[in-house]
DNA sequence: AATTAAATTTAGATTTGTCTAAAAATAATT
DNA sequence: AATTATTTTTAGACAAATCTAAATTTAATT
């Protein structure tokens, strides 16, 4: 079966709405999707005919097995798309979501996983969100790679890619260790080169060997 | 203005049946979309309205400069994503079609112009068809580098890319001249060699740097 | 428990793009 | 030139997705 733009849009709303535990509702949807609360009533009885989810009047609304089968799906072709934008075409990581708002929409299943590999089959996207696979499993995000963390966010060390002496040598001259609470200010594509943040310290440059042996976790 | 999906299908489909001299018909364009003359005839009223095409009752329609403008962006996004497809993610050249009539509306003025930079500003889609630049100008084909012709499509060397003694002792070599007909049987993307079929020979490999150095025109 | 407030659904209308069937205009043929 | 055939347009209807306004259900408050 295939679904429309407009049901693709509903399906990842309703899917990004429910992570917690009750049912989202017809207000959160209008709200999610600026549109009005009548307009998602009809859509919703749509949906529910398709099988895409459990709705019961006044009772807002669940994904079924297949509508979160679905969601995962185009999840995975937005992140993947934003990962594009940025690490092939050079967009700045805080440009890309409208673009990829729109390639989600593309229907082809060989350009999903020829691009998936193309890009070395990434973990995270930009902004550090998780980029499910082929059958819709994430990585969970406890312990990303310090190059996969996204501008801006606080995060805490939480482990290094190798035990070898230089490597501890050089985190001891930087006074990083596990439990070092820190953020990125920018990130320099010429060279992957990172300027990073601690706490009470001035902000300092790290090159991208550095950054890919350490391990964080968002706090 | 921004135009939908099926607007944009209408300009492109007037734009390559009005390559002769005539008005296009509305049947040549229902036959082309695959839908009737009714739904071709209340959509020309709309599109004459939003001053893309000169149209008169009965006379066929041309398309306005406005229109014309818009098709070749139409068209230049659609070939950028062929030569993305083949050249990029490894896709057939003759599975590429369906897909680029996807992305070809993705409207980003942005993505299309990184895209163009990425692929290195290519003149022809891998079918031969030259991609218009971000003036709606097209590279006349007549004289074309051998490493973007097309595969099996014959061809006739029309030129060399230099004087060089050591390219004509090669050629000479290889008995090419100007006028030798041949066609590409083979692109290999490993190392950008092509093998490739002269009449009454058999099929050898030449280099990138050999394909490069020489032009060829359709035959 | 009754009443007010908020959320949700229904009913009916609108827009976009399409269709069928009938009418009108153009082209072809005798 | 008159008739037939073809092409094109009009008229009216339909499905998708939306809206406003009114009705209904649920939640909150006195």
């Amino acid at each position: 079966m295939s679904f429309s733009i407009t049901e693709e849009n509903y399906i990842k709303a309703i899917f990004h709405l429910q992570q917690g535990e009750g049912n989202v509702t017809t207000n959160e949807l209008a709200a999610e999707l600026h549109t009005k609360a009548a307009s998602v009533t009809d859509m919703l009885k749509k949906l529910k005919a398709k099988k895409l989810l459990s709705y019961e009047k006044y009772k807002g609304v669940r994904l079924s097995a297949d509508g979160k089968k679905l969601a995962l799906g185009i999840v995975r072709k937005h992140r993947l798309w934003e990962y594009f934008l940025v690490d092939t075409l050079q967009f700045g990581w805080d440009e890309v979501h409208e673009v990829a708002e729109e390639l989600e929409h593309i229907s082809s299943k060989k350009l999903v996983e020829k691009l998936d590999a193309f890009l070395g089959f990434p973990k995270f996207d930009p902004h550090g969100d998780p980029i499910p696979d082929s059958h819709g499993k994430m990585a969970v995000q406890q312990h990303i790679n310090l190059i996969d963390l996204p501008v801006n966010k606080m995060a805490e060390v939480s482990g290094v890619g190798s035990q070898s002496t230089e490597l501890l040598e050089l985190l001891k001259h930087k006074h990083i260790g596990i439990g070092t609470k820190l953020e990125i200010k920018k990130k320099f594509s010429f060279d992957n080169s990172i300027e990073i943040k601690i706490k009470n310290q001035n902000a300092f440059t790290i090159s991208q060997q550095l950054a890919q042996a350490l391990f964080v976790k968002l706090i």
